[in-house]
DNA sequence: ATGGCAGTTCCTAACTGA
């Protein structure tokens, strides 16, 4: 099964170029963020005709998650609540950012980690916020009850999407300065390591050691010609998943077109 | 050091993004 994460960046916008790259790339999953666009707006219609499944969580203008399968997703959740309660996920369900569902025997958590501006900012401690209680939900998704049914069967965990950190200095195009920039502060990057330490892995790095790789570029200052990259969008995995990924990539290959998104899509084959 | 680009809405200015 390929699975594909995405940032879009305005999923009405970025249309055409995600139903091509859906078709070209055979993909059977992909797990679309920043649609920007209210579920009642979604176009939804674009990929049912091409008789794929869609779940959606979205708002208007800003944020907004969505899975796009062949086959449709079991136990689907929008939020962070409907897992760790009302009162642990307070607010912060208020920006559409979670959804998950099972496909395939594979529970897939969809994610548009928040930005956080610049060091110190209330946004940043609004991500930092967002990621302690993005522990306590994978916490609890790890010990749900699904993956005790069959024979202690080991859990099936996918997380994936723009995580808006870049975890190693080979991550980023220059990593000179990088403790006081967004995304690769030590706070962010101790943060997303308190999650993995729960029991995944970064799959990209199965088959990939060496720096050079980016999944993200500014829009400005001709970042992507000269592949002044970061490494931002992510996939995830429990062990028993990671031990059967075959592949992962970046295909830089929709970066390239008129009027891209500013991340390309990651794919992974387990 | 700064700004640069893109998308959206409270739409031709201000915001958010990363």
């Amino acid at each position: 099964m390929k699975i594909a994460t995405w940032n879009v960046n305005s999923i009405r916008t970025r249309l055409d170029q995600v139903s091509d790259w859906l078709q070209s790339s055979g993909v059977d999953v992909l797990c679309l963020q920043e649609t920007k666009v209210v579920d009642a707006d979604f176009p939804r219609s674009r990929f049912e005709d091409l008789n794929y499944h869609l779940v959606i969580s979205g708002q208007k203008a800003y944020n907004g998650v969505a899975i796009v399968s062949r086959q449709p997703l079991q136990s689907v959740s929008r939020g962070f609540a409907p897992v760790v309660g009302d009162a642990i996920a307070d607010d912060l369900d208020d920006q559409k950012r979670v959804i998950t569902g099972i496909i395939g025997g594979i529970r897939i958590v969809n994610l548009y980690v928040p930005n956080g501006s610049s060091i110190g900012s209330d946004k940043y401690q609004y991500k930092l916020r967002w990621l302690l209680v993005l522990r306590q939900y994978l916490q609890m998704l790890l010990d749900a009850d699904e993956f005790k049914d069959v024979e202690k069967a080991p859990p099936k965990i996918l997380v994936c999407g723009d995580f808006n950190i870049a975890l190693e200095d080979i991550d980023i195009y220059k990593a000179k300065g990088r403790e006081t920039h967004i995304m690769s502060s030590d706070a962010e990057r101790q943060a997303l390591r308190d999650i993995l330490e729960l029991g995944f892995a970064d799959v990209f790095r199965k088959f990939t050691d060496e720096g050079g790789h980016f999944s993200w570029w500014d829009y400005r200052a001709g970042s992507f010609p000269r592949n002044h990259g970061w490494r931002i969008d992510h996939h995830y995995l429990t062990p028993a998943l990671y031990e059967r990924a075959v592949d992962c990539c970046i295909d830089v290959a929709p970066r390239k077109l008129t009027k891209p998104s500013d991340h390309a899509p990651v794919v992974v084959e387990v």
